[in-house]
DNA sequence: TAAGGATGTATAC
DNA sequence: TATACCTCCTTAC
């Protein structure tokens, strides 16, 4: 899935464009009708991100709750009032780009990428056209949002439910903290971190203990400090873990802010200066095995790759074995 | 055209 | 630890 970032963005996105306007719910595939006609007609008051999981609350108190999973995704599209036509959701490819069209204004349609794939995916719908109406459904759309000005269509969630204010406490209860939220508690990370004997790389992967890291940041923070992912959490000193929830503080207000996950320092891009266009270097180590370390320099040795993956927890972990020995 | 994989997590054994 | 969920893009044939 997107990794917390992405939902902060989305929260964001709802905030922006949907929150204070009355909405028509739809379920177009059908598995979210009773939950679409829960909310139909209502006014949604507030939108919010804890880690993975986007709340959306309405005025009479019910909450859209949606977790993206491997493959969700939202696509947006309004007219001239509504600001940011794009998709939020799992881009599934490299350096986590989204799919972005700024204007919907036909005078100046975005050109093609050259990678849109067909009619109908994420994104096109509002290509080159006023789109204030959304496109015909797809048999995937689980939920249509319709307001004056803008529509919000979503796919392939893994969880996608209304809950009342106690449920939302209750999921809520069980995630951790975020290092996107500004009010979150860097101690209550190192405290719940510093419990554990499990290997600080899955640790970083549960949410319980903190909320919102994914596959990549995962990665890449502790490549940034240069922590071996198999060491125990517990092994850990309170400033290595602070550290590493100050590093996800500010590499995933870089993904907020830019909506895409760049984790790179710009000396670590010899004459790379956006990272945009050479997404092989967004990354230190993520999908990046065999490849040199752009710290260390390193390719093979003793004829074993600097940049290794395995598996951790059935997920891929990537690290480079000379800096994170 | 088919197979495989992906930023995730819940559930069962 | 393995599988299911569920979508679609990339790579292989």
């Amino acid at each position: 899935m997107p990794e917390g970032h992405s939902i902060h963005r989305l929260a964001r996105q709802f905030q922006d464009t949907f929150v204070g306007q009355s909405v028509r719910a739809t379920s177009p595939q059908g598995r979210f009708a009773e939950g679409a006609a829960l909310l139909d007609g209502h006014v949604p008051v507030e939108s919010i991100a804890h880690g993975k999981h986007f709340f959306l609350t309405f005025d009479h108190g019910h909450t859209l709750n949606v977790h993206l999973g491997m493959y969700g995704a939202w696509t947006f599209g309004g007219d001239h009032t509504f600001t940011v036509a794009s998709s939020i959701g799992a881009p599934r490819r490299i350096g986590e780009r989204e799919i972005h069209r700024e204007s919907a204004d036909p005078a100046h349609p975005r050109p093609d990428d050259g990678r849109s794939p067909s009619a109908g995916a994420p994104g096109d719908a509002v290509a080159g056209r006023a789109a204030a109406e959304p496109p015909e459904p797809t048999p995937t759309t689980r939920v249509r949002l319709v307001t004056q000005h803008g529509w919000a269509d979503l796919v392939g969630a893994s969880i996608c439910r209304v809950l009342t204010p106690d449920e939302v406490e209750q999921v809520r209860s069980n995630l951790g903290p975020d290092p996107l939220d500004p009010q979150a508690d860097a101690g209550e990370f190192v405290r719940r971190a510093s419990r554990t004997g499990r290997a600080i790389g899955a640790v970083l992967m549960d949410q319980s203990i903190i909320a919102g890291v994914g596959n990549i940041f995962r990665a890449e923070t502790l490549f940034r400090q240069l922590i071996d992912p198999h060491r125990p959490a517990r092994s850990l000193s309170d400033q290595e873990l602070r550290g590493l929830w100050e590093d996800l503080v500010l590499l995933m207000g870089i993904g907020v802010r830019r909506g895409r996950i760049i984790t790179t320092a710009p000396e670590h891009r010899p004459g790379v200066p956006e990272a945009e266009a050479w997404p092989e270097h967004a990354t230190y180590v993520y999908q990046r095995q065999g490849q040199t370390c752009l710290v260390c320099g390193t390719t093979s040795r003793d004829g074993a790759d600097a940049i290794v993956v395995e598996e951790m927890v059935q997920r891929k972990l990537y690290r480079c074995a000379v800096c994170q020995a």
